[in-house]
DNA sequence: CGTTTCGATATGTATATACATAATCGTCAT
DNA sequence: ATGACGATTATGTATATACATATCGAAACG
């Protein structure tokens, strides 16, 4: 049996797929180390017995992936693995418990409308002085504390939420279809449990904790910021990721 | 001046990449809401004045990246934000100490070649026994520690690091380019550091520390568990995300 | 009244073709 | 040698066309 024919042989999805996945996994199993050239458009509609077009799409998508470089006149090369980029999934926490099948509860602290501070305008990185939505808000599984919420949402950008007690629904889930968001920035940290902190997860002051802030923007105006508090025990983020998908 | 107008009027790329970028934005600002059904790639072609291949790879990648869910008879559809995903950036920490405007230091604290033991195996969900390299090495900001580094490496996987001292060089730039992987995972935690940890980044006992472990797969074999242990206040992990790029 | 069939419609995939653009190579004149 | 220049080549983008496929809706039928 010949290169090509095994290359040609039957398989699930469209052409265009296979030529994809194949060129992929030639990529990630290493048989093309970076640097390789790889097989010019002709040559490969040649070989999978199609037109250049089917091929260029192909290879565009895998140049969009970032698993080659393409260059004009000299061809088409793996690329080196360069920045190391994680698809870090972040759930809704009542998810999160409930996938540990346990019962999940929700509870509004605190809920402060007022005028923002200059610490509010620096959180959410505001220019101008406006009302804002103080919120702290306590997340359990069964009996334990989860996670700990403090939250800011610009009542400018969302002036629905001045009318929203957030008792029977979290702000997360609530600002979720509601706000539509054009980006989001997470820092990650650990930290010392303040005694406030400490109180509100159980926990002795001092123990190590993971934070978790996230600022949402939709279209350039800020939205909210939030702070999630979990005691160490208790959360790991976890992030699985590819170079990139077939 | 009327839409079609607008639309087509002189801009920076590609046609292509216009419409991409055009309807992107319409969905990320919530002028199209989810659920809000966009133009047939028939009124499209029309509205840019190009032919229907052209619209249709536009909207196939922006059904890829998951902005539209594509029905056939019935049109295009915005989908609602699922999972929130963010892309985690995970630098070399050379250029994360130097990008600090600090000068850094690499240090080999420990080199051990042995048969891998049970929780060796766990570590890097080894299925048969083999040989594995434990390291230790330290990471310094100037003067003070940074991160400190324990690493097994498989040695069935990756034969050449049995001959590697890693005195002048880490062993993440080392492996990095040398081996293609193909899958990792992270998975992120505070920690409290026990007295090893507390000696090595030069903190007390007890205080927070936020940890990055590292499992890296190549073409299903494991390569590598590197867990990287920072002081809380030295490391803050950012990651900033859009729902989608154009 | 319910079911089946069939046509219309929108997307999915692939083709041949055309011309633009960038980069490289060889040739020729200096 | 060296530099200018045009030919060649591979990719980039767009077009018109064709047929496949899923699905909605309406008409035909038992």
């Amino acid at each position: 049996m010949s290169m090509a024919d095994t290359v040609v042989a039957e398989g699930g999805g469209s052409l265009h797929q296979r030529i994809l996945t194949d060129i992929s996994e030639k990529i990630t199993s290493g048989a093309w180390a970076p640097g390789h050239r790889i097989p010019f458009e002709h040559e490969l509609s040649v070989q999978y017995n199609c037109s250049r077009m089917t091929v260029n799409k192909a290879l565009s998508q895998l140049a969009k992936a970032g698993l080659i470089e393409r260059r004009r006149r000299s061809g088409s090369f793996v690329r080196r693995p360069q920045s190391q980029a994680a698809v870090l999934e972040i759930h809704d926490i009542r998810i999160e418990v409930e996938a540990l099948g346990l019962p999940y509860r929700y509870e509004r602290v605190m809920r402060h409308k007022r005028r923002s501070s200059a610490g509010d305008r620096a959180s959410l990185e505001l220019g101008l002085a406006g009302p804002v939505l103080a919120l702290e808000c306590g997340h359990f599984a069964g009996e334990r504390p989860f996670a700990h919420e403090q939250r800011l949402i610009n009542l400018t950008a969302v002036p629905e939420a001045a009318d929203e007690e957030f008792l029977a629904i979290a702000p997360g889930p609530w600002l979720i279809g509601r706000v539509p968001w054009s980006e989001a920035e997470h820092r990650i940290r650990a930290v010392a449990a303040d005694r406030h902190i400490a109180a509100a997860l159980d926990i002795e002051a001092g123990a190590p904790c993971l934070v978790v802030e996230r600022r949402t923007w939709s279209a350039e105006h800020p939205v909210t910021h939030v702070r999630f508090t979990y005691a160490a025990e208790s959360h790991t983020l976890v992030a699985r990721f590819r170079p990139s998908q077939g």
